[in-house]
DNA sequence: GAGACGTGGAA
DNA sequence: TTTCCAAGTCT
């Protein structure tokens, strides 16, 4: 080949190397085909998996899809629902913006574009909650268009194949990638390439002990001919997590337990959670001054150590019956019977408590 | 444009 | 046990 002056910032692709094709070809005979949400072209099913899926493992996934379908079959099910039902539906799978997302994105396609959703991936890409890997699946799962997503799967199998260096998480490594997935798009079935991909990233090219023998591109893949297969893509930065302390108060009766709203921004979002006792304050005093009940000897509960993605907390719970009238002084306090709490929108560790110190 | 945002499975 | 990180988006 003449050796070329291109100034070009294209990644070198050989559009011709068959790439795609050989996705295509593959994922036919050795791809997943039974997933809940597959077998549909139907938006609404496609859009609810792809908000699940997000940073979220398929197994995990699945008994949520089922429930959460189950309980609100339809788009319109779900805009005219409680914002509360859905969060409840969600509690446990985490990353909780999704699911105040999810009913107003439900809201939006209601009152704006007329109970039906979009076709376009750019006007699918402003709804709350959906960015461009996720809009571009939609529209191209569903709606045939030509375009590429670049999640998990996709950024492994791309930096592997073509040999990216660099943590995918950074802006120009992304960018690249991007421009990667554009570029290596086939004319026809993005849909089918776009799961493939995916596919191929959960079953062969894997994170750890890729199967590179099983590998339909094998013989492309630019990380394997330089032997760094198990060094790519590049690891994120690591730093040191922060620890934070809270004390939790546990207000209970026979029948129910004090919960608070928490504010939507911020961790657990709009989930019910134990109130917070501020540092330094009387636990006595403050439930006095704050819920208007009168606790009785407090009980120190377990200290359990939940860890996050960025930081380390480390609950310590105090638990106290309380008599007479119950009654919440804010918006945002509510006494919650126990046979409520299976359906109450509880963060995991919240309902992990509750359910040790309760049943 | 880095950091916030959950949880649980896998190694 | 610790570490990593999974079908990303929002600010």
């Amino acid at each position: 080949m003449a050796k070329h002056s291109s100034v070009s910032s294209a990644p070198p692709v050989a559009k011709d190397s068959g790439f795609s094709r050989r996705l295509i070809i593959w994922h036919r005979d050795h791809g997943r085909h039974d997933l809940p949400w597959q077998n549909t072209q139907d938006p609404y099913r496609v859009w609810l998996s792809e908000i699940m899926l997000q940073q979220t493992q398929v197994a995990t996934v699945i008994p949520y899809y089922e429930k959460f379908l189950a309980r609100f079959p339809t788009l319109k099910a779900l805009a005219a629902a409680p914002v509360e039902a859905v969060m409840g539906l969600w509690s446990g799978l985490g990353y909780y913006a999704r699911a105040r997302n999810l009913h107003a994105c439900a809201q939006a396609i209601m009152h704006q574009h007329g109970g039906m959703f979009p076709h376009d991936a750019e006007t699918i890409a402003q709804l709350p909650g959906i960015g461009r890997s996720t809009a571009n699946s939609i529209a191209a799962f569903c709606f045939g268009a030509r375009k590429p997503i670049l999640d998990g799967n996709v950024k492994r199998v791309l930096t592997r194949q073509f040999g990216i260096e660099g943590f995918p998480g950074q802006t120009a490594v992304e960018k690249k990638l991007w421009a990667l997935a554009e570029a290596l798009l086939p004319k026809k079935n993005a849909g089918i390439y776009n799961q493939a991909q995916m596919d191929l990233g959960s079953l062969i090219c894997t994170r750890s002990k890729p199967l590179c023998d099983k590998c339909p591109v094998d013989v492309t893949c630019v990380a394997r001919q330089r032997n760094r297969v198990a060094e790519l893509p590049a690891k994120k930065p690591k730093r040191a997590i922060p620890e934070r302390d809270v004390t939790l108060l546990m207000l209970v009766n026979d029948s129910s337990v004090l919960l608070e709203l928490r504010p939507s921004s911020g961790i657990w979002g709009g989930l019910l959670s134990l109130p917070e006792l501020p540092p330094d304050a009387d636990a006595g005093d403050y439930a006095k001054s704050r819920f208007g009940c009168r606790p009785g000897k407090w009980l120190e509960l377990p200290v359990l150590t939940h860890t996050f993605t960025h930081f380390r907390l480390r609950i310590s719970t105090l638990r106290a019956e309380v008599e007479g009238e119950l009654r919440a002084m804010e918006n945002a306090q509510r006494w919650i019977g126990l046979d409520e709490l299976a359906e109450a929108p509880l963060p995991a560790p919240i309902r992990a408590i509750l359910s040790k110190d309760l049943s």
